[in-house]
Parts: C-alpha cells; sequence; structure tokens
DNA sequence: ACCTGAACACCGTTCAAGT
DNA sequence: ACCTGAACACCGTTCAAGT
C-alpha cells in the first residue's frame, strides 16, 4: 500500500480520488487532508506540493464535480428536439446528479464563489434550452430568457439541496427524486 | 471579562450567543467550539455540561435561526390582505432572511435533518398563503397548495443559496436580492 | 450541579533535510 | 522536483478532581 514516489501529477489526482472516497463515505465535515494523505501512502505534508492548503484540494474536486454535471446537462439536452421536454429533461437531470453525486454536489456549492454555477457552461446549456422554448412560443417572453434560465436553475438547486436533506414522503412525494423537478417544472411554467 | 460562575442556563445562552458571533464574523469553516468557550471565559470542557458536543450547539444556532425566520414570515403575511401580494412579499422576507442572517442560514440548513424546513412552522406559513391564493383564483388549483409550496419554497432557498454565493450582477440584476424573489416568483408564477 | 485542569488522539501547515 | 520527518499551534472530547 504505502508507495515511495509518484510520477509526475498522478499523486495530484489520487489525491482528488480519495478526497472523493472520504467525502463520499463520511461528508464534508469528517473529511481531513492528513486522511487523504494516508490513503495515498505518502506523508502528511507531501500533498502540500500539488495544492496550496486544504481548500485548494476541496475546489479541485468541485471543479470535476462541474465538468461531470456539464457533460450530463450536455447529454440531457441532447437527447430530445422537443423544446417542452427538453426542459424537464434538464431539470430531471440536475436533481438527478445532486442525488447520485451528493458528496460533490456538496462540495461544489461550498467552495469558493470563483467556482459558481451562474456564468458556467453547466448555465449556459439551461439558458439556451430556455431561449429555444421561447422561440417556440413554449415559454412565454416577457420575463429574459436570462431571468428565466436563472429562476429555473434556483428551483432545480433549491428543490436538489432540500430533498437531499429530507426524507421525500416529507415532500408529498414518493416517486424518484428526478420526478420531483419535472412535475416542479411543469407547475411553475405551466408546461 | 473571564467569570468564575454563570447562574442557571446562563452560560448555555452565552455558547450560543458566542457561537453565532463566530459564525457572523469568520463562517462555518473557522468555527470552533474551543474558542467559543474562550469568548465565554469559561474551560474548554465546561460546553459539555450543556450541550452532547459541537454538534448539537451548532443545532440550537439553527434552532433560533428557525424561530426567527418564522417570526418574519408570520409578520409578513400579516401585512397584507391581498393574496397577490402576500406571496410576493414573503418571497422576497424568505431571501432577505438569508442575507441579513447569512451565519443562521447557512447554520440551518447545514445541521441535521430534523430540523428541516419542509413540516416546520415556516413552511405553514407559505402553505396557507398558497391556499389563500387559490381560493381567490391567483393560483391554479390544479397542482396542490402542497406541491405548489414545495416548489415555491425550493424556490426562494435555490435563490438565497445562489445569491448568497454570487455578486449580483451575474445574476443579471442589480436591485437588493429581495427584489430578486419578487421577480422570480412573478416570472414562473405568472403573477 | 457546574466548572477546572490535564490529558488524548487528531488536525492543518511549515520547514529543513533527504533522494 | 518530489517527498519525508519532526515540529507547531490548535482542535474536539474525556475524565478525575475541585467547589
Amino acid at each position: 500500500m504505502p508507495r515511495t514516489s509518484y510520477h509526475h501529477g498522478a499523486l495530484r489526482q489520487a489525491l482528488i480520488d480519495g478526497a472523493r472516497e472520504i467525502l463520499a463515505e463520511r461528508g464534508h465535515e469528517q473529511f481531513s487532508l492528513n486522511e487523504v494523505a494516508r490513503r495515498a501512502g505518502v506523508s502528511t505534508s507531501a500533498p502540500y506540493r500539488h495544492f496550496e492548503n486544504r481548500d485548494e484540494l476541496l475546489t479541485a474536486v468541485a471543479a470535476q464535480g462541474y465538468e461531470t454535471l456539464r457533460q450530463s446537462l450536455e447529454r440531457t439536452a441532447a437527447s430530445t428536439a422537443d423544446a417542452t421536454e427538453r426542459l424537464l429533461r434538464l431539470g430531471g437531470a440536475y436533481v438527478r446528479f445532486s442525488h447520485d453525486h451528493p458528496d460533490l454536489f456538496v462540495t461544489m456549492f461550498r467552495s469558493k464563489p470563483d467556482a459558481g454555477p451562474v456564468g458556467h457552461e453547466s448555465f449556459e446549456v439551461l439558458l439556451r434550452a430556455v431561449a429555444d422554448a421561447q422561440r417556440e412560443r413554449v415559454l412565454s417572453t416577457k420575463p429574459s430568457a436570462e431571468l428565466l434560465a436563472t429562476s429555473i436553475w434556483a428551483t432545480l438547486h433549491g428543490l436538489a439541496a432540500l430533498s437531499l436533506r429530507q426524507p421525500h414522503e416529507r415532500f408529498g412525494m414518493s416517486a424518484p427524486p428526478e420526478d420531483l423537478a419535472t412535475s416542479t417544472l411543469s407547475a411553475l411554467l405551466g408546461l
């Protein structure tokens, strides 16, 4: 298990992987940089060659999360030509992501603001879907596409955050979490 | 500064107050139970007479936050007889609370699930406002009041969470944070 | 009943030293 | 260039002892 050396950059990724493992197993509160080092088989000071500090490692984890989310949303957006259906599926994909990777999701939205959602590529995917729906007159064009996309993102984000913390029955829902998103979007947008 | 004793229950509240101070000054990451004790002028083991552990103190802080939020929402709900206006004001109050007390807000939604929002008194206030709006045909009765209230709560929660993390310009908004809530609700509900 | 003092294992971070 | 080993101040928690 204990290794004597890593070749270029291999330790960096090993640390990120180890961090994700710990986050998934025990959550954010119990996360320890020393333990990450221990798992990788290096001394507790070794991570400092690759990350400025504990926070920077978590930021790197968050960055991988944003990339995973973006890919998922882009695949989802491409999965249908119908504007309404695309919006609903995007909502489902967002909430499903938060339940499939709660450790990543929490880390993403705990990390420093520079890694925030709005302005990121993931937001662009949603923005395009909203603009498409407006063009096809599925959605009103009175609120701007930006405001509408921001509203929808906030709704999905709130849904994800709240449903991660609560037993689903208290939401008055027995269905899988992504159905929560689609029925909420339907209810709010009148789709 | 250092006191030799507290009379019944006084230390408990002093610890809660100290915890809120630290949370407000330096945020969750830097929070330390030892420092809370130091500020109260007692030994590091003294808090354990009043709280099982560090987490229980944070839960007590969260409980005070829920109570403050409930009071704010209830006052807001009573401030107008118009159902539409009441919904919009409730949205504004929720987001304003998150910006006035970011430390409380973050602590509330980080603490253990048993302190969750849905099912709490704060949720009841929103639920009544939604039911009223449906009764007056301001809102559609097709989605149940519960689903609609949950959707609105999620939207407000997401808005609060995201806007706390981002400079407002990236939201395409220059207005104060509570206007964000009202324009979002208007856009989504067609109010 | 409530608090102190000392102790424990653990944490994040630094730095000189090894290869 | 990359990692170790020892060190520092600090943390959460426990427990015997004091009043």
